[in-house]
DNA sequence: ACGGCTTATACT
DNA sequence: TAGTATAAG
């Protein structure tokens, strides 16, 4: 029977694909070449050389490094092969490579959920694809085992000689003994394998990936050991794992949130993070991030994979170091056309290859900030986005001019009419956000499986007549227009509980637990829960007694609500109208008690707390604040 | 005041 | 909402 797991659970199989140093990859495939030499691409040759934005493996043995400036490079490095990022507009012009992810992106999305993460990294939810492939084939029947899986690197796996790691590798994947995560885990890295072999053949580059539980963990894992390979996490291998994982490496951590908590809270390793209460962290970081931290320090990660392959916006500018700084109207107005008309130019093709449009233009700008005393930036402003390069040079030119007024009043002085020296433009960028899919052009399938052929459809000139005749008499009263059907501009609270509430297949060993637990608590029927207790039900629950009604109760309504959840009483559907109005749910969730958890089996414990606790929760008291710390419900 | 350029997200 | 700040790579 299908089972379902919520998708916070750790059921899942996640997998993290990271490109190796892509854009010299790019490069290389340009220039073969260049395959096999230590190599780097640079940008602006000007100053030393120019500076570092990827480095191949080969050049990385010599102890090139990212931020390294190419004079600097070719001292430890003098065989390095520098190639250039090309330029266009005056400014470096990075198309080559968003094409090229978008080539990765599109062979990974033949097999699961894709997030594109960024322009050289993707995350994937596997769950299904490794519940399919498991339950055709259990790992331990496949003979033939590609040798690319069996390079795979099994985290906690010892494999004493180097020269039996495969053969120890087959033997995890395909123990009988195996538990249902493990095989799932086996199954997932049997698809990446096969994943990124598929990539390399259409598209030559290499990648290494990550496959585990959760984002975090599958993410963790793609970086330890590359390039071209493949790190698997088994939930066994967690927790050692995390408990010397220096903490400034954990994604999120690299900052100031990281430095915080090492030097506030002495906290330098993931496990050292364990010390700490939930309600401490959340008293100190916030609800959200308190909460994020307690879950991390233990594994638990319950962010999805979102579904979508295509960015969110698009952006272009250029900074103006020191004394390149802008001083004139006139030298701000050439470079923001510039901007602009690259900006332009990337927002028609992605009208032209997925039917969108940007509704919302800003603009960014930066001012030298050493000496002068006020602190006040220039500050980001923003309008409606009208089409053409023409428009948004206007409309670019006046967000600055109002920016600037702005900035000049806060910062002190007279203004010089357009010449002079009060202000200093140092960085300036334009953006394109808020992407609204185009109704007429949109058809009724689902986008998502189709984002990934984004780029091989044609039709340019239709989208663009579709889009003016759909623009046409209103630049300004945009609003006025219908809205597009399928606007999600804002997930809302609601929406983000609801997905992580409604959920679909997998299996989950809260299920079998509850499956246990009801065949030996008599009663399956609700209107029954109150049923006399007897010692016999402790056997599950080590010592603790479900002796009490009203926990007994509580019990039973989470296993309803999870039932719910999954769909095992009603069809999943219903479960979307559950969340909204909640009229087929007995219980709410936040009536449960939470130490009704207590009595569950300890080894379920945390991953129904897990389970109980939404993704996120409005911030609303301050940091800190008394009420919070009055409220917050005690946890060991 | 240089590592440059992009993106995403959380907070307010 | 718009605007700011933080983070990543």
């Amino acid at each position: 029977m299908p089972v379902a797991t919520r998708e916070t659970s750790d059921a899942r199989i996640i997998a993290h694909v990271d490109m190796d140093c892509f854009y010299v990859q790019v490069e290389q495939r340009k220039q073969p070449s260049l395959r096999g030499l230590p190599t780097a691409v640079i940008q602006y040759n000007s100053y030393k050389g120019g500076a570092l934005i990827a480095v191949s493996y080969e050049a990385r043995k010599y102890g090139v490094k990212r931020s390294m400036r190419g004079d600097e490079a070719q001292e430890v490095c003098p065989q390095i092969q520098l190639v250039q990022v090309p330029v266009a507009r005056g400014k470096a012009d990075l198309n080559t490579y968003r094409n090229a992810g978008s080539e990765v992106v599109s062979v990974l999305a033949s097999k699961g959920r894709c997030e594109r993460a960024s322009i050289d990294e993707v995350y994937m939810d596997l769950t299904e694809a490794a519940e399919a492939m498991l339950k055709e084939s259990s790992p331990e029947n496949l003979d033939d085992i590609h040798e690319e899986v069996l390079k795979s690197h099994v985290l906690g796996l010892h494999v004493e000689d180097e020269r039996d790691a495969k053969r120890e590798v087959r033997k995890w994947l395909c123990r009988s003994d195996a538990d249902y995560h493990d095989k799932l885990l086996a199954c997932g890295a049997i698809i990446v394998a096969e994943l990124r072999m598929q990539v390399l053949k259409e598209t030559e580059f290499t990648c290494s990936a990550g496959i585990a539980h959760n984002k975090m963990l599958a993410k963790l894992a793609s970086a330890m050991n590359k390039p071209a390979q493949q790190t698997i996490v088994p939930r066994s291998s967690v927790k050692g794992l995390l408990e010397s994982f220096p903490i400034k490496k954990m994604k999120q951590l690299g900052g100031k949130l990281g430095s915080s908590l090492q030097s506030d809270l002495g906290v330098n390793t993931v496990g050292e993070l364990l010390k700490f209460s939930e309600e401490k962290l959340q008293q100190r970081y916030g609800i959200n991030t308190g909460t994020w931290l307690w879950n991390i320090a233990r594994g638990i990660n319950g962010e999805e994979v979102e579904g979508r392959l295509l960015p969110k916006s698009h952006g272009s500018g250029k900074t103006f170091p020191g004394p390149q700084a802008l001083k004139t109207i006139s030298s701000v107005q050439h470079w923001l056309n510039q901007l602009c008309e690259e900006l332009s130019e990337r927002l028609q093709s992605d009208l032209d290859q997925n039917k969108r449009i940007a509704r919302t233009l800003t603009l960014h700008a930066r001012t030298y900030k050493g000496d002068s005393d006020s602190h006040k930036n220039f500050p980001s402003k923003s309008c409606p986005l009208r089409y053409g390069a023409a428009k948004i040079q206007e409309d670019a030119i006046n967000l600055f001019q109002a920016g600037l007024r702005e900035y000049i009043g806060f910062h002190n002085n007279k203004s010089q009419g357009s010449q002079n020296s009060s202000w200093g433009i140092t960085s300036l960028s334009v953006g394109a956000s808020k992407m609204v899919n185009i109704p007429s052009l949109q058809d009724s399938s689902c986008d998502l499986s189709r984002q990934g052929d984004g780029l091989t459809e044609e039709s340019p000139l239709s989208s663009s007549q579709a889009f003016h005749s759909w623009n046409e008499n209103g630049t300004t009263e945009r609003e006025a227009q219908p809205e597009p059907k399928r606007i999600h501009a804002i997930p809302t609270l609601k929406a983000v509980v609801k997905k992580n509430t409604a959920k679909e297949k997998g299996n989950c060993s809260i299920l079998e637990l509850f499956k246990n637990y009801s065949d030996q608590c008599t009663s399956s029927e609700k209107q029954h829960a109150t049923n006399a207790q007897t010692g016999k039900t402790s056997s599950i629950g080590s010592e603790s007694n479900y002796n009490s009604d009203s926990t007994c109760n509580q019990v039973e309504s989470l296993k309803e609500i999870y039932c719910e959840a999954i769909g095992t009483n009603n069809r999943g559907s219903s479960s979307t109208q559950a969340v909204e109005g909640r009229p087929s749910w007995s219980y709410r969730m936040e009536e449960i008690d939470p130490s009704v958890v207590d009595e569950l089996p300890p080894e379920i414990q945390q991953e129904f707390r897990a389970w109980l606790r939404p993704l996120k929760r409005p911030n609303v008291v301050k940091r800190g604040s008394i009420i919070t710390h009055y409220f917050s419900g005690n946890k060991n």
